[in-house]
RNA sequence: GGCCCGUUCGUCUAUCGGCUAGGACGCCAGGUUUUCAUCCUGGUAAGAGGGGUUCGAUUCCCCUACGGGCUACCA
């Protein structure tokens, strides 16, 4: 009997889940459906003092958004909940205690201060305070107390917290997917907390608890938790348990400069790191976000895929669904990726190009009646005016807002450069031009004012220029004459009235 | 400081002992667009350093340097 494959992904809602977070669900949720497994979300919030109210919904909401839902997880039993440890207090005490029954653990009633004591001395004298094997016998445990003054401190309600009893004089041999094999030597372990005074287990026993009860077989997770390996296959062996494997994912760092990714990184770089905007409950601050911000799901899925991950091919667009085909683990790079904004920029200018031209049609029509701005014009001939050049749909908005606005006032440094003595009198003359086409389209327009120009024997420059500030205001934006077509004969003749008389 | 992981163009990366070291982003140039952008074409640019192993190393091993992570009753 082959085993389900059951993978996790296990946030901590401490404040939105940012974008490092999101790939690491993403590669989960593609090495899950890979292999046709289960995809578990747990919420890991053992630690009471940081939590952050609403930061589970956005992680919810996030990976909805993403398209990388989860199948079982808060709200969607899968016969294995609860999955907020909050809600499985209960179950872990029990396994702390096996633990010290069989002399893995043991209970430590040094407090915050004493430690934090040892630490500062250490720190002064030069050296690093750990505490493990070489002076667990020197501190204030049950490993150093006799048995009754140990069970009256219990009794009496005295704080302790349990700490692992890590074995000595070993060498581990770990592997993580990724890495390869890891070699570790047990005596630079330290005697983790695994049971917190207040009752709640800390992040290393809550963990190995319940990916054990869960029937988790993969563990990927990012790198920062590798220096934790060792002790979370300590656990597993201490509790005879078959542990899974596990990958540790290279971090993604700033673009610039050094260390993690982080919130900061985006205020300075003028980029999001949430994929969904959030605004922190306390402070009110508001963090920008990719869905906020007008990116596409499918252009951030593809390029978080991307940041750390290759197909081994030159393919970089793929679907999700094409991912989930193709994803690897062995392809996993493993140093850590500096974060680049350009290129997401361009993953969403890829998709957005290839979205149906009646999305781009309905996002412009929302857009028009967002600003309360109705009009006459075919906007499917506006989209195919502007959307090559747009990469998020406000673009189609801020590419096209001439057409509904005609222009007021006039670039100044264009018309410097095109606005010159003989103009008014050139357009005076187009105008007329233009009021004998009866057909106005494009393709006759263009050939009626070009023979025009020809026949004259002036520059085009002369006359398209000016016409461009008339009709855009500056000397952007698409062909001058599909714009004259779609804004028909008399709004094209208005605008070159009305900039002559406020050029001239 | 200690422990662990890593190191190919500016950036993301391909290469699993035999290459003129490939692609993408960016940048630069040319073309298209009688504008700007898009688009097309081309260009720029790399295996940290030193030792081994080998007929041959970017690729395997060691050392050094550099970078990152961890070092809480946080995850």
């Amino acid at each position: 009997m082959t085993k389900n494959t059951r993978v996790r992904f296990a946030p901590s809602p401490t404040g939105p889940l940012h974008i490092g977070g999101v790939r690491t669900a993403l590669f989960n949720y593609l090495f899950t459906k890979k292999n046709n497994g289960t995809f578990v979300l747990r919420i890991e919030d053992t630690d009471e003092k940081r939590f952050v109210p609403g930061a589970e919904d956005y992680i919810i909401e996030a990976l909805d958004w993403c398209n990388i839902p989860f199948d079982e997880g808060p709200g969607k039993d899968g016969g294995f909940g609860p999955y907020r440890q909050s809600e499985r207090k209960h179950l872990y005490k029990q396994y702390a205690d096996q633990l010290i029954e069989n002399g893995y653990a043991y209970f430590a009633f040094d407090t915050a201060d004493e430690l934090d004591a040892h630490r500062k001395k250490h720190e002064s004298e030069g050296k690093t305070f750990i505490y493990n094997w070489h002076n667990r016998e020197k501190l204030n445990n049950s490993l150093t107390l006799p048995e009754n003054e140990i069970q009256e401190k219990i009794n009496s309600g005295d704080p302790y917290v349990i700490r692992f009893k890590c074995p000595t004089n070993e060498t581990l041999h770990l592997k993580d997917e990724i890495r390869g094999d890891i070699k570790i030597d047990t005596n630079v372990l330290d005697d983790k907390v695994l049971f917190k005074s207040d009752g709640m287990p800390t992040y290393h026993l809550a963990n190995i608890v319940d990916d054990h009860l869960m029937e988790i077989t993969h563990v990927i997770r990012g790198e920062e938790w590798l220096p934790s390996l060792a002790l979370h296959i300590l656990l597993y062996r201490c509790f005879n348990w078959k542990a899974p494997s596990f990958s540790h994912l290279p971090l993604i760092l700033k673009p610039n400069g050094k260390g993690k990714l982080g919130k900061r990184d985006g205020i300075e770089g003028g980029f999001p790191v949430f994929p969904l905007q959030w605004t922190d409950p306390k402070t009110k601050e508001i963090a920008s976000g990719y869905r906020e911000d007008g990116y596409l799901p499918g252009a951030v899925i593809n390029m978080l895929a991307f940041l750390g991950w290759n197909p081994g091919t030159e393919q970089e667009l793929f679907l999700l669904q094409e991912l989930t085909h193709e994803f690897d683990l062995t392809r996993v790079h493993k140093a850590g990726a500096k974060f680049d904004p350009n290129k997401s920029k361009w993953f969403q200018q890829q998709y957005f190009q290839q979205l149906d031209a009646s999305v781009h049609v309905e996002q412009l029509k929302q857009l028009l009646s967002n600003k309360n701005i109705s009009t006459s014009f075919d906007l499917t001939e506006v989209v195919n005016l502007v959307k090559e050049r747009a990469v998020f749909s406000k673009d189609l908005w801020d590419l096209s807002s001439f057409l509904f606005i005609a222009p007021s006032e006039y670039e100044e440094k264009a018309i410097k450069k095109a606005w010159k003595e003989d103009t008014p009198s050139l357009m005076h003359e187009l105008t007329r031009i233009l009021g004998d086409i009866s057909d106005f389209t494009s393709d006759n327009v263009s050939n009626i004012v070009k023979d025009w120009i020809k026949a004259k024997e002036i520059g085009f420059g002369k006359v398209m220029m000016p016409l461009r500030i008339a009709l855009v205001g500056s000397l952007q934006g698409p062909d001058l004459f599909e714009i004259a077509a779609i804004l028909g004969k008399q709004e094209t003749i208005k605008r070159i009235e009305s900039a002559t008389e406020t050029l001239s």
